[in-house]
RNA sequence: CGGGAUGUAGCUCAGCCUGGUAGAGCACUACGUUCGGGACGUAGGAGUCGGAGGUUCAAAUCCUCUCAUCCCGACCA
């Protein structure tokens, strides 16, 4: 491709709408446009990345024996009714109807279509396995789009879903499927984790999120610095009881006014204690009505998961209206504490192991020091309700939990027989009996892997592109191209030579001085540079630069096509 | 959904408080100079000031409504 012939502009000032760097730098670099909240457009730069990545992917799911499909985007209600999801999908489902007053959707995913392909097409365990996939846009109405493509309306997605007899033949595909998954986005010269995932709304066993670290990352995951390599999402990793004894009771329960002093903070501050000495109380709803309360140490956060899986709680989880905890109570939020409490009680391990703690009095303006368990209130129910904490000792034994950030960018799922019992999809087994099918499903964010890859790599001039994923793996930079026939000659012949063996290589013929021509190769991050200038030509070197290096090399002339195939298959295989 | 903010040239923004002929930089067009790290000069094109209504002799500016976009929040007692 040659530069001239690209009617993108990059820019220098960073859009007011990005946020984040890989958004900017998509908008700045030309990548994506937008048309609307959460919907952009792909230019032919950003479109050979996006293409590439699609590739991969590809690749890895053919090379796995995974059969490749197209379905509609838009999808008839019935099928949603069917699978029950037409209800309980929500707003984020977008809705519309035809000519004909009938419904359709616009899909989010695609368990129903291939369902119902798998019903009409699959009669016999002699055809499982089976395993389809797509490369295909999804549209998800968002509360909120942010962050340009990584958390779009509109998106690309690889959608795969097997099909199996037994759970067991189901756990293989799974497995089978981790490890393809694995290799994928190594191959893209990611530094992913795998972790290990709630299975939330779709339901099913076995799940596992594939996460991107990076600290622009929505989700929060937590990860082992031990040698076991644990990391599981935050909502999903246990927190381990503390492994010491409660210390002995050594202060008299004493009752302190605390005027006005309603969060963990106004009250340890006006105390002169650490949050950590303190014990607050959380009321939810039950599950059958009236309230529950959880008792966590100041210092921690509720887990909602973990609490809304406890007998007796409302799942999901709801606070307590300010009603029903003075009904409970008799005390307005801010004040409250186990002592005297009438109320189911579950309280967090480090709640459980505390001493000499202070807590609300369940009175205004008041609250408790020095109160221990057993001495003045029952012993509690200990259940694990937080989330944890940098530091916590990780829950496979060897070493502590770091939190980090991530993006999600792949979520493969144990779905066994949710769909094929719903909508009927069975298959005769060895004695002739219908078994509805067990299914898999493997989604993975195309879109949102190119921009995930830019949050990993980029520096102050702008992208850096893992070689694989790349537009194109060589710029050819030729200068004075114009007015220096010998310059103009070289460039052209090497421009061929470069496409002849199979390297993507962008010629920039365009009439603009250098400055212009550096800088835009590097916001656009291709991973090697090569300059075409008489003086390199009257020297017999050219400049050969990659992308991450900070100065420049010198290659004959006559060696160069040789260097830069053995520069770019080092740089392909690096990054499997 | 709740809160906050912003809509003025393709982009980034000023002008609004205090009403009186719509601006700058970047980008774009032409010409000239320049030519190895986002050049300079001259000339030029380009905006129903998000939309509708109102107040006024007069509205980008004040008021009302509306649409769009962005940010924060939607456990923390």
């Amino acid at each position: 491709m040659r530069w001239s012939g690209y009617p993108i502009n990059t820019v220098k000032e960073t859009p007011a709408e990005a946020e984040v760097i890989s958004h900017q730098l998509m908008l700045r670099a030309g990548l994506v446009r937008r048309l609307a909240a959460g919907i952009y457009t792909w230019t032919p730069f950003g479109l050979r990345t996006l293409r590439k990545v699609e590739q991969i992917i590809r690749e890895e799911m053919d090379r796995a024996g995974a059969l490749e499909v197209l379905m509609p985007a838009v999808q008839p209600a019935e099928l949603w009714q069917e699978s029950g999801r037409w209800e309980h999908y929500g707003p984020e489902l977008l809705r519309l109807k035809d000519r004909h007053q009938r419904d359709f959707v616009i899909g989010p995913t695609h368990e129903e279509v291939i369902t119902d392909l798998a019903r009409r097409e699959l009669k016999s365990y002699r055809q499982l396995p089976a395993n389809f996939y797509q490369i295909q846009v999804k549209f998800r109405d968002e509360i909120r789009p942010r962050f340009g493509v990584m958390r779009g309306r509109e998106f690309i997605m690889k959608d795969g879903y097997s099909f199996h007899i037994s759970q067991e033949s189901l756990q293989e595909g799974y497995d089978l499927m981790r490890d393809v998954y694995i290799r994928m986005f190594t191959r893209m010269g990611l530094e992913f984790r795998s972790v290990k995932a709630d299975t939330g709304s779709i339901g099913g066993t076995a799940s596992e999120e594939f996460q991107v670290l990076a600290d622009s990352g929505e989700d929060v995951i937590a990860v082992s610095d031990g040698v076991d390599q644990y990391a599981a999402n935050l909502e999903l990793a246990p927190a381990l009881p503390p492994k010491n004894p409660r210390a002995a009771a050594t202060k008299p329960l004493q009752k302190v006014s605390t005027p006005d002093r309603k969060t963990i903070e106004d009250v340890a501050s006006f105390l002169k204690i650490s949050a950590y000495q303190t014990l607050k109380l959380l009321m939810v709803e039950g599950g059958e009505g009236g309230v529950v309360a959880l008792a966590l140490r100041g210092d921690h956060d509720l887990n909602a998961i973990k609490a809304q899986k406890l007998p007796g709680v409302a799942s999901p989880l709801r606070m307590a209206s300010r009603e029903a905890v003075l009904a409970a109570t008799g005390c307005e939020p801010g004040f409250l504490g186990p002592v005297g409490l009438k109320c189911p009680l579950y309280a967090d391990h480090a709640a459980v192991a505390l001493a000499d703690f202070t807590c609300g009095a369940n009175e205004a303006d008041q609250h408790l020091t020095g109160v221990n368990w057993v001495r003045d209130l029952p012993e509690p129910v200990p259940a694990d309700l937080r989330n944890v904490i940098e530091g916590d000792p990780s829950p496979n034994g060897t070493g502590h939990l770091r939190i980090r950030r991530g993006i999600e960018i792949g979520h493969i799922f144990q779905l066994g027989q949710k769909y094929s019992d719903a909508m009927r999809a069975t298959v005769l087994d060895e004695a002739g009996k219908p078994v509805a099918m067990y299914m898999g499903c493997y989604g993975i964010g195309v879109t949102r892997i190119v921009a995930a890859a830019i949050e990993q790599n980029h520096d102050t001039a702008g992208i850096i592109w893992p070689e694989p994923i790349a537009p194109f793996t060589v710029v050819l930079i030729s200068l004075n191209a114009t007015k220096s026939e010998k310059v103009r000659k070289l460039s052209e012949q090497l421009y061929a030579t470069l496409q002849q063996v199979g390297i993507d290589v962008l010629l920039d013929d365009r009439d603009a001085r250098p400055g212009v021509k550096f800088a835009d190769s590097e916001l656009m991050g291709i991973p090697h540079r090569l300059v075409v200038s008489d003086r390199g030509i009257d020297s017999g070197q050219l400049e050969y630069r990659h992308r991450r290096a900070t100065v420049n090399a010198q290659w004959p002339v006559d060696e160069v096509v040789n260097r830069l195939l053995a520069v770019h298959q080092r740089g392909e295989r690096s990054s499997r």
